[in-house]
RNA sequence: GCUGAGGUGGCGGAGCGGCCAAUCGCACCAGACUGUAAAUCUGGCGCCCGGACGGGCUACCUAGGUUCGAAUCCUAGCCUCAGCA
């Protein structure tokens, strides 16, 4: 079997659920989190770093990939894991959140990209050279990327947007979605390099129990191997993100992975998603946050939804304090270092500083998954979440 | 000693009669951060009135002076730098 997707616990009281997902490139425990790596780097950190801190699997990006270092270079090394020397499980993304995103955001550049039923005209932010990405063209750039879970072209629909622009989005990903599945099809559902990769279907909708429900049929129906959920709504707010989790919690089948694209929110968001049967997921403001300062607590040492499990290290308070990040954290970071040495390593720009908060986040990270799928297996995960939040 | 240049907020450096509590950069203090265009972005930054607004006070080396009004002009002093002895 190449994917498979296996729930080994259902949590009784919720839609949570602790499985494995199989892939050419090894398992994943879920639910698990997917430290994004954009540009064949999760910033800061080598495959070893990322081996040590119980990294499952990274996720990284046709678009930004596609633009630098281009695919032919990719493709001389089998795919952009292994070009960054990464040996396990790889995720990528289309490249219409990123399209999307430069048109919707009105960011800093003009032209800005133009999107059409047929595909999304795009400038590259590297050169200003013209592209066009279409359902085909981010299939072939994902098969040459070869990550075993790819996702589909789709165009998330936008708080920026009028209502028609959002009618327009979704239905214009609902098209590209079976136009990408169709190509995943004729190139037989593997990489340039003969690797199964299990392309994602990608439920739209907002906050729109119609809309979303539509979607998800249409992806079963479509025979999609895995299901992911994205826009905005599954952004920062973990109040925003379980009443856009709660339009299809519970209708996920059970032999299909569901993918949170882009959960922040923190460990509430984490706990607010899991518990409506999200699988897995990533989210880039891990480590940005990392390198801006931003550390995670666990509850022993003071994290609460208040403080949003985190502290700034930057913050002067720090400057003399000598004990680690976080002293219930078994990670490198808080196993060597002081606060105050993080603080003077971030405050001073150093590298090392990125480093080593970015190696405490994602292990941070990583091992809040691990407790939950602890608590999945012992059948006490809203046990954990209550914890954690104080609330159900 | 002579000649020239100059002394502005923690630092660098604008301003050269009113629009100056003083551009800007750094530093500092906070905040934000979704499928990363992010070692990024935003705000604050003389003191006081709790914050904003508004207001008060003290300020551009020191001491005088000119002027309705001076960081800006004049005089003296102190100090710094460069060149020459």
């Amino acid at each position: 079997m190449d994917f498979e997707f296996k729930v080994k616990k259902f949590d009784k009281k919720s839609f949570a659920r602790g499985g494995v997902i199989k892939t050419p490139h090894g398992d994943i425990e879920t639910p698990a989190f997917s430290p994004v790596g954009t540009k064949a780097t999760v910033k800061s950190l080598d495959p070893v770093d990322l081996k040590n801190i119980k990294t499952q699997v990274v996720l990284g990006n046709a678009y930004h990939l596609y633009l630098k270092p281009g695919i032919e270079t990719i493709e001389n090394f089998g795919g952009f894991a292994p070009f960054m020397g990464w040996n396990g499980p790889a995720i990528t993304d289309s490249g219409g959140y990123q399209v999307s995103f430069l048109w919707n955001r009105k960011v800093r550049v003009k032209p800005k990209s133009k999107i059409s039923d047929f595909g999304m005209y795009f400038y590259s932010h590297i050169d200003g050279s013209k592209h066009f990405l279409t359902p085909e063209l981010s299939m072939k750039i994902q098969s040459v990327l070869g990550a075993d879970i790819i996702m589909s072209l789709d165009q998330p629909m936008g708080y920026e947007y009028t209502k028609k622009e959002n009618a327009e989005a979704f239905k214009r990903s609902l098209k590209w979605e079976e136009q990408s599945f169709r190509f995943w099809e004729k190139s037989r559902k593997k990489s340039k390099y003969g690797k199964y990769q299990a392309l994602f279907g990608i439920i739209q909708g907002q906050l729109d129990k119609k809309l979303r429900n539509e979607c998800l049929k249409f992806i079963i129906r479509m025979g999609f191997p895995g299901i992911a959920i994205g826009d905005e709504t599954i952004g920062s707010d973990p109040k925003i993100t379980a009443k856009s989790l709660d339009t299809i919690a519970g209708n996920i089948p059970d032999d299909k992975p569901l993918h949170a694209l882009g959960l922040g929110g923190g460990p509430e968001g984490v706990f607010e998603a899991v518990k409506r049967g999200v699988d897995i997921f990533d989210n880039s403001s891990v480590t940005r946050m990392a390198r801006t300062g931003l550390l995670f607590i666990f509850p022993e040492d003071g994290g609460s939804v208040e403080n949003k499990f985190r502290i700034n290290i930057k913050n002067s308070s720090f400057r003399n304090d000598k004990k680690p990040v976080s002293s219930s954290c078994s990670c490198y970071t808080c196993k060597t270092f002081s606060k105050a040495y993080i603080n003077h390593l971030l405050t001073s720009d150093e590298i090392l500083g990125s480093r080593l908060a970015t190696i405490h986040n994602i292990y941070f990270y990583n091992n809040l998954m691990y407790k939950i799928r602890v608590a999945l297996d012992a059948g006490d995960f809203l046990d954990l979440m209550k914890l954690w939040l104080k609330k159900i």
